[in-house]
RNA sequence: GGGCGCAUAGCUCAGCGGGAGAGCACUCGCCUUACAAGCGAGGGGUCGCAGGUUCGAACCCUGCUGCGCCCA
């Protein structure tokens, strides 16, 4: 701790902590000192981080604050022990959530995007990202995010959009990026195609509709929940083993409505179980019915536009795909077509992730990456452990869906994001063009009109950013990232995604060496947090009212790893406390003259009550730094609450200011150890906390900042487990002599004249005088008589404890008492003499069980003793 | 339909073979010279149900019920 220089310890801070007058001021001079700035010239160990960068649109909410924190703590603690640590930011430029900000405010002038034209657009949406987008960026540094904002980053930007051409075209001419007609998700409303993920299902109430097609013995009744497909039908399957159908296989059918003829088809994909056991089939608006469609060479037929309107047949084009359901089913139950109509039907209905429009397969030409061979790669790093995947339990989950990755659809029908680099020529022709490459220019060339998925594009981020596909000092210092930290819910848009390209662009090496899922955040019922439930929280609201370090410990102590994470009010109010209590105690030890400046006494010089909370401590750093490790946010943050206020404040500082009203060389050790405890224990919060902390430690050490100061390492020496005992042991003296004392009513303040037998033998000899001063007792003065007593059983032998409490005895109150210890030593001894009388027990168990159990009872066994004898001596109620 | 996970104190969750825990909430007493955003003491749980394994099960196994999530 080569920083601390000497120092006395301030004892002028405020009496109360005041996060909103201090946290901006604080956060800005850590920013302009350049401690978040990462140097790629170090010879320090590298630590990376990039940011799953938000969306440009989008503002802060509990989520991010959760993921922020939870990095921030990681790359704050590795900065303090050493690393180049490096936190890179950034946004990614939402294709399709931009454009639709964009255009809604066009609508409002009463444009949209084609009365500007292509070009004006995007100019447009550039204007728009200049003045409203990256809030999130602000709201970021509030939060307190080490972030090296020097390398900040965004998709759209010039590097970025590079990375982009240049794996475009390396895929492209490794045949991995091709273009094919498929069904797709299509969202009618963005008016794009969404890649699979984009899609989001749910069980919504529909209608099954069971019409007949064809008349007379040739008749066959098909079911389906989208009747307005039915114009688009060209076929009805069976299952080849369909008794029911099998003299119909061959022959056609007519189609209701169109008078178009369809043949009957055998399939061994239609399930005979579900509805008739027949089916239409739409190949142009079904992924299964093109499947069929595909073995049994059927045309395609489209009777919707982009918009979902009805294409075709008179009375029913123009119309809207759910005006034309109604419409259409009217019109065949006129024919009496409608042989069953169920209603409600519930099913799983497809929404477009951005709008929740109710997204429409359709057949249409697309750009797609064949990731059979990528995916390998990235189920294999993960496998064979060069990237490890936190909690291990959701790596199963990645494997399922690495495994079985269907081609993934990259173009999408916008005008905002990287435009495909592929021209198409007069003959035929199609280019892909290289980043340094000129396109083709002359008579009939035309670019894509396309962009790439966002995703596409954020795929690339880990190395994008450090500058790929320029060998740049970042990429060889900082490439591969430490750790990916995300929720859960992103680990197949994120992860795989970055996996997929990371190892393709970076010769095999990941992107990531580990990859940590944290939950979600829920409201305080469990419930997920939505606008339309009305149970958001939003961070910023917390920030002003709890302050950065309550929101950020709150939701670190709620992160257990794999678990989802519930947030209340009380959660923050209660962090805020903590905060609080970290502050009141750093202060009142400072005023108490704690000091980093003197050296801490060797161990024969110190206390029980010293040793014992330096063996915490470093007992505590040793669990601090396993569970940082091991991300295990909620369980460190646990440990130091615990340490902080069950221990330091509860205990220690109670038992110090016994030790500094001694005065002399016992006072100034325990200064010592205050000061080296509130050292250690405020660079042990800082990563999680770091806005009180600063303050405190900067007060109590006069160093230059908690950002740069060593993380601290466990002492080593063994635990002194004598001084242990004993103080376990004075804790239990006390507490039973208040709740002695709160049983008889004594208010808390009030001195009780008492005289201590047996101390030496209990091994508190040591403890007269804190004992006294925690249990508010005073020595025995003339004409001191004994009007209660209590016994305490403790290793070694039992404190009687004689009051004069000069009054009034409450036996009522004592009788309960001691009838309480009675029955709960009585199960005791029981449960122990049950087990000890099992002979299985006995032979079988281990030794050290057995022996236990022994001790137990035989405890149990005195304390019944003692406490029989006093119930007979106490005078009648 | 396929897969995964969870059921422990009023609430949110730890614990995962040998004494049922935490935070918040609750009760009682306190402005005890760091802290009422606090201090001291206390109450509260057949660990979802039914079987099984074991000397011993909240913990391991099987089944059931209920809830949640992912994928199709």
């Amino acid at each position: 701790m080569t920083e601390t220089l000497p120092h006395q310890a301030r004892a002028d801070l405020p009496p109360q902590w005041n996060p909103a007058e201090v946290e901006g001021e604080l956060y800005e001079r850590w920013v302009e000192r350049g401690y978040f700035t990462a140097d790629a010239s170090s010879d320090k160990p590298p630590y990376t981080i990039v940011i799953p960068p938000p969306n440009v649109t989008g503002t802060l909410h509990m989520g991010h604050a959760l993921d922020h924190t939870l990095m921030d703590s990681l790359t704050r603690r590795r900065r303090m022990q050493g690393y180049e640590v490096l936190w890179l930011p950034g946004m990614d430029h939402a294709g399709i959530a931009t454009q639709n900000v964009v255009e809604r405010e066009l609508a409002k002038e009463g444009r949209s995007r084609h009365d500007l034209g292509r070009e004006a657009f995007v100019e447009r949406v550039w204007d728009w990202k200049a003045e409203y987008g990256g809030r999130i960026l602000g709201q970021m540094r509030r939060l307190g995010d080490g972030v090296d904002w020097s390398r900040e980053r965004f998709t759209m930007d010039e590097g970025l959009s590079r990375a982009v051409q240049t794996i475009f075209k390396r895929l492209f001419d490794d045949g991995l990026i091709y273009r094919a007609e498929r069904i797709i998700n299509w969202c009618p409303r963005c008016r794009t195609a969404l890649s699979d993920i984009e899609v989001e299902h749910s069980e919504d109430e529909g209608e099954l509709v069971s019409i007949r097609y064809g008349d007379g013995e040739n008749a066959i009744v098909v079911a389906t929940t989208r009747a307005e497909t039915m114009l688009g039908d060209t076929a009805v399957a069976v299952h080849p083993d369909d008794e029911r159908y099998r003299h119909l296989v061959g022959t056609e059918v007519e189609l209701p409505l169109t008078g178009r003829r369809i043949p009957v088809v055998a399939d061994a994909h239609v399930d005979p179980e579900f509805g008739t056991g027949a089916v239409k089939v739409t190949p142009a608006h079904d992924p299964n019915d093109f499947e069929i469609g595909q073995r049994h060479d059927l045309p395609s037929l489209t009777v919707m536009d982009e918009r979902g309107n009805i294409t075709v047949h008179g009375p029913f084009e123009g119309l809207d795909r759910f005006e034309a359901r109604p419409a259409i089913v009217a019109a065949l139950r006129q024919q009496g077509r409608i042989v069953a109509e169920k209603r409600p039907y519930v099913h799983s209905v497809g929404h477009c992730s951005r709008c929740d429009t109710v997204v429409e397969p359709r057949l249409s030409m697309q750009w797609w990456v064949k990731v059979e061979p990528l995916a390998k790669a990235a189920g294999d790093a993960v496998r064979d452990g060069r990237t490890t995947i936190h909690p291990p339990e959701l790596a199963k989950r990645y494997f399922d869906w690495v495994d079985d990755m269907h081609d993934w659809c990259i173009s999408r029908q916008l005008w905002w994001g990287h435009r495909i680099p592929v021209w198409y020529g007069p003959d035929g022709e199609v280019v892909c063009v290289g980043p340094d490459e000129q396109p083709p220019t002359g008579e009939g060339w035309r670019q894509d009109p396309d962009v790439l998925d966002t995703w596409f594009s954020s795929g690339l981020w880990p190395f994008s950013t450090l500058g790929w596909p320029d060998r740049t000092e970042d990429l060889a210092r900082f490439y591969p990232t430490s750790v990916l930290v995300t929720g859960y819910d992103i680990l197949f848009f994120w992860v795989a995604r970055m996996m997929l390209f990371g190892l393709y662009a970076m010769d095999g090496r990941q992107p990531f060496d580990n990859v940590f899922l944290h939950g979600l955040i829920r409201d305080a019922q469990g419930k997920k947090m939505s606008k339309s439930r009305g149970n958001v929280i939003d961070p910023l609201d917390w920030l002003d009212r709890y302050g950065a370090d309550a929101l950020r410990f709150t939701l670190a102590r709620g992160a257990n790893p794999g678990s989802d994470m519930a947030l209340a009010e009380e959660w923050a109010a209660g962090s805020r406390n903590f905060c609080t209590k970290l502050w009141n105690a750093s202060r009142f030890a400072m005023m108490n003259g704690a000091t980093v400046e003197r050296a801490v006494p060797e161990r024969d010089r110190l206390t029980d009550a010293d040793r014992w909370i330096l063996d915490r401590l470093d007992a505590t750093v040793g669990e601090v730094d396993a569970l940082f490790e091991g991300f295990q946010f909620a369980k460190l943050c646990d440990a130091l609450y615990h340490f902080t206020w069950d221990e330091f404040c509860d205990w220690y500082l109670e038992l110090a200011k016994v030790q500094i009203a001694e005065g002399g060389e016992r006072a100034e050790a325990t200064r010592a150890v205050l000061g080296r405890v509130l050292d250690v224990l405020l660079r042990l919060l800082h990563p999680v906390i770091p806005f009180v902390t600063e303050v405190l430690w900067t007060a109590l050490t006069g160093g230059e900042s908690l950002v740069v100061a060593e993380w601290p390492a466990r002492a080593g020496a063994p635990a002194d487990a004598d001084a242990e005992r004993r103080v376990i042991g004075a804790q239990k003296l006390i507490t039973e002599i208040r709740r002695f004392r709160s049983d008889q009513g004594l208010k808390p303040g009030q001195r009780v004249a008492a005289r201590l037998v047996g101390l030496a033998e209990a091994e508190q000899g040591g403890h007269e005088a804190a004992v006294r001063s925690l249990a508010r007792l005073d020595a025995p003065a003339d004409g001191f008589t004994a009007s209660a007593s209590l016994e305490v059983g403790l290793p070694g032998g039992t404190v009687v404890v004689e009051l004069d409490l000069s009054g009034a005895v409450d036996v009522v109150a004592e009788r309960k008492r001691l009838a309480k210890d009675l029955a709960a030593a009585e199960k005791e001894l029981a449960g122990c003499e049950a087990k000890l009388g099992n002979p299985k027990f006995t032979d079988k168990a281990p030794a050290d069980v057995v022996a236990k159990i022994r001790d137990r009872r035989d405890a149990a066994a005195a304390d019944i003793d003692r406490l029989r004898a006093r119930l007979a001596a106490l005078p009648e109620g």
